[in-house]
RNA sequence: GGGUCCGUAGCCAAGUGGUAAGGCAUGGGACUGCAACUCCCUGAUCGCUGGUUCAAAUCCGGUCGGGCCCUCCA
């Protein structure tokens, strides 16, 4: 597999430590809120990624976290604490908080077909992880204390910007709103990485530490979860570009000097969904969330149809337009496939097989992936052969195109709409179409559609 | 100011040197009592401009337009 690494801006090959076990970390959501469908790209991305090595052989052991704590708005000890914020919006304790949006976030996170990574742990689970890690830092003298917390020193790295080209005497420092430089930090960049002494002092969540009763820095909670779980030596670490700088760059600082050896060797970020004036948010604009697209009818699934129809490291302009393309697009998919009939046969679908793979090692390339179910769909292969294809490149997918609407009508129903096919068909005989169509219409207005077929009429039930 | 990415038909989009995949929409046709579904047909010299080359959407330069990052973010 060939997958694009920021670390070397370049596409490269995937070696892995040990292929039986590749493992991958991503990071996760704040949960202070609803997430919005701009942040579930990146975790249809990660999937599609996870999935797609599994397809190519590879075992993947995932571990994602729940940020759940303390994650300022900013490193200058300057902003909101989004958690606080959370709590104090909807008067709820912090931790109740974490707990809704927590699962909020798996429902949405699922309802677009993302598999849950086995290993899902919350910030606030592994403090001591964090004090071991900070702990040692200071004992290697990367770390230092001032004004009541705890820093990394970032000038005691040869090189502190290795994702980016960033040269630190041409960054312009606040050139967002709202952001002020720490006066404790000595260097420009250095980070936090336990706090004692902070504006938030009524931080609910504390703890013990050799500093002092305080709460850990946001980028420590990746670090002390991803070496936890996944050991010493990271195969993959995912996010969105967003994360690049500071997030992941602060990451590995702290990993690698408390490890003293290179930590991770693939970092894959996935691009931004934006609306029509530029990066999404919470703040601006319609929230755009899950829930929202299920209210004005819209499935899940044709928002990762949607997704996949590009490439991950592609900023893809959200619309309604493309949405209801995508959603139109899906619904002939779902179609076609509904009428291969049920019986798999593998033998002679080597050759589709491979071009899948290839277009998946190709950096994720899905939309040549969806090319190539297309190309199935229209070839020459028995239907037994193309049906066993989609199954096998829907593990990868997950578009549900063999799920079979599952709709269990209750026998009276049932009985009621074979009745009035009957009637309607009866009608037609007598070339009685008026009574035709009005049946027609008035199961259309119970949600269920008449498809008049070769084989005698069927139906569907919305 | 620094960094980085992008610009292919109405829309989504593949293609990184050999003469433009695929999907949706549109228009036409087959099927149907009509419709829906399905099937067939239907469209672009690749932002603009120089250059390299036998050959460029693909490489190089310039230019225009747009996004993102430079301590909230997926």
């Amino acid at each position: 597999m060939r997958i694009y690494n920021t670390l070397t801006h370049r596409v490269e090959e995937f070696v892995p430590h040990n292929p039986d076990e590749v493992t991958m970390y991503t990071c996760g959501p704040t949960v202070y809120h609803f997430a919005h469908i701009g942040n579930l790209r990146t975790y249809i991305f990660e999937d599609i990624f996870e999935k797609s090595l599994n397809y190519l052989g590879y075992p993947v052991k995932r571990c994602m976290n729940i940020t759940d704590v303390g994650h300022l708005s900013s490193d200058s000890d300057t902003g909101e604490d989004k958690m606080l914020k959370g709590a104090k919006r909807e008067h709820k304790s912090v931790l109740e908080i974490a707990d809704f949006y927590t699962k909020s976030f798996r429902t949405d996170f699922e309802k677009l077909n993302n598999r849950w990574p086995a290993l899902v742990s919350p910030a606030t689970q592994n403090i001591e992880e964090y004090i071991k890690i900070i702990e040692r830092l200071l004992e290697k003298e990367l770390a230092y204390i001032a004004g009541g917390n705890v820093y990394f020193d970032t000038s005691k790295l040869a090189d502190y910007y290795v994702l980016t080209n960033h040269k630190e005497d041409e960054m312009v420092v606040g050139v967002r709103a709202g952001v002020e430089e720490d006066q404790n930090k000595r260097n420009q960049a250095d980070f936090v990485l336990w706090f004692t002494k902070s504006k938030f002092d009524d931080q609910e969540l504390k703890w013990d530490s050799p500093w002092g009763y305080g709460y850990p820095g946001w980028h420590i909670e990746c670090s002390g979860i991803s070496m936890k779980y996944l050991g010493e030596y990271l195969d993959i670490h995912c996010g969105g570009v967003d994360n690049i700088f500071p997030h992941h760059t602060n990451e590995i600082a702290q990993s690698e000097g408390f490890l003293g050896h290179k930590w991770c060797n693939y970092w894959v970020h996935g691009e931004h969904l934006n609306d029509q004036s530029g990066k999404m948010s919470k703040s601006k604009g319609e929230f755009l969330t899950v829930s929202l697209l299920e209210e004005k009818g819209y499935n899940p699934i044709s928002y990762r149809f949607m997704c996949l129809n590009s490439h991950y490291r592609k900023q893809l302009v959200f619309s309604y337009e493309a949405l209801d393309n995508a959603t139109q697009a899906y619904q002939k998919l779902l179609n076609k496939v509904r009428a291969l009939g049920t019986e798999e046969k593998e033998i002679g679908t080597e050759e589709y097989q491979e071009k899948f793979k290839n277009a998946l090692a190709d950096d994720l390339n899905t939309s040549l992936a969806l090319t190539i179910l297309y190309d199935v769909l229209k070839s020459n292969l028995e239907d037994a052969q193309k049906r066993f294809l989609v199954a096998s490149f829907d593990k990868v997918l997950s578009l549900n195109l063999l799920v079979e609407e599952e709709k269990t009508l209750d026998g009276e129903l049932e009985a009621y709409i074979h009745q009035k096919i009957e009637e309607r068909n009866q009608a037609k005989k007598e070339k009685d179409y008026a009574k035709a169509d009005n049946i027609r219409n008035e199961l259309l207005e119970k949600g269920i559609t008449i498809k008049d077929t070769r084989d005698g009429t069927t139906y569907e039930v919305k």
